[in-house]
DNA sequence: AGATAATTGTGAAATAAATAACGATAAAAA
DNA sequence: TTTTTATCGTTATTTATTTCACAATTATCT
């Protein structure tokens, strides 16, 4: 039995993987029937030779003088992210960003069906969210269980996050969408996605410093010439 | 006059400044005096040489044997990202989300101030989001005058999300956070925030997928041996 | 006071990613 | 048909980022 350990598995670098991300949203907008790498470039904000290595991990091959096939592009791009496949999920926390994400028009086009909310708050417990009603936190396990649920979300205060998690990777949940503003300790076969608001709301005040800066400067100059 | 043009101006690299938010937001959370490289490592989940080298970039040095001085690495972190300082800023889009992000707690941490809701859904006008009434858009002008608002929300639907940016543009705002999934066109000065949730969504499905596979894989490897 | 241990700051080496260069190919034009 | 042109795929080069290695420093211990 020869080498099975290590087999590399061909893994897309998370910069590519980012940039295609964006290429697959531009392919669903996009009418034409072919699309160039310079064009996909100039639309995305990057050069053409970024797109082409880019798409050199993928199966897809464009034609000189033509471009990409645009349909068949985003059909693999849809296969690697599984975007047909519906996936279920639950969501932990009915506060008002929970209420924003079950009704955010736009999951469904990507495979993701939110089948219940939870929340710790009796009060909530029965009030309805979108369609769905609020339930207490002892139904997940059997929630998961039935629907088979892979993903979690959590939008609880950080306070509670990390419990909440805990209870999700207990109930056998191997992927969390998390949206409190904290690091989430889990087993290693657990995957987390952060979407903390705070952090690029960060970025754009570190531009707004760094504009202030340069105007700053740019009078000091004009004083002393 | 010599070299005017070209001073560099200590680029801090973008890797090491998304880190440097998760420093940040450790360091708030932190009770203990000092800090070593190795513990900020383990608790944002990287490593102690990383740390360091990220923090070379600040002024803030540590001492050997004790490591960095937790609130003196707070306060440097919180100028560099001008958390101090407050911003105002509006918000255009009076849905779900936008009522989300107008009750999101812990935004007057960082030193952001949402100062009006704009819609342009007559049906909206006058109803009250948190304490805020939301408003017409040809009050914008006004409002970012009077305010002096430097940034501004978007969080309408994609396709008028290009038309909202250019209002705000062209009322003189020069930072967007832009919740709508597509690329808007602006000006080189003025900078944008993306937050597609749909992104981070594909990141997830991304992963299920090639869980997926290597289960399969292996699944076929058992059947062989 | 001197030895020991922990932890820093940084230059050098290694790795990863982006950009450039260019031959190959297919469509369009001559 | 041949030539020209646009555009691709890929290899080479350059640039950026991470990791490594280690001297320097400071607290703690003996």
């Amino acid at each position: 039995m020869p080498d099975n350990q290590d087999r590399e598995p061909i893994v897309i670098p998370k910069p590519t993987l980012d940039r295609l991300k964006l290429y697959h949203r531009l392919l669903n907008e996009v009418e034409q029937k072919h699309i160039s790498s310079e064009e996909i470039a100039q639309r995305i904000g990057t050069n053409a030779e970024q797109v082409r290595k880019d798409l050199t991990f993928l199966k897809t091959m464009g034609k000189p003088k033509v471009g990409y096939d645009v349909e068949t592009l985003r059909q693999e791009l849809e296969e690697l992210f599984g975007v047909k496949k519906t996936t279920k999920v639950i969501l932990v926390g009915a506060g008002h960003l929970g209420n924003a994400l079950v009704n955010y028009p736009g999951f469904e086009n990507y495979g993701i069906e939110i089948v219940a909310v939870f929340d710790k708050d009796p009060k909530k417990i029965g009030s309805f969210i979108g369609e769905l009603s609020v339930l207490p936190m002892q139904d997940i396990g059997r929630v998961v269980k039935r629907f088979h649920v892979e993903i979690g979300i959590i939008c609880v205060p950080k306070e509670s996050a990390q419990e909440v998690a805990e209870i999700l990777v207990s109930k056998g949940i191997k992927g969390i969408w998390n949206f409190a503003p904290t690091r989430l300790i889990v087993p290693n076969d657990v995957f987390v996605v952060d979407e903390d608001m705070t952090q690029s709301l960060l970025t754009l005040k570190h531009y707004l410093e760094i504009k202030k800066k340069k105007i700053q400067e740019s009078h000091q100059n004009a004083e002393k010439s």
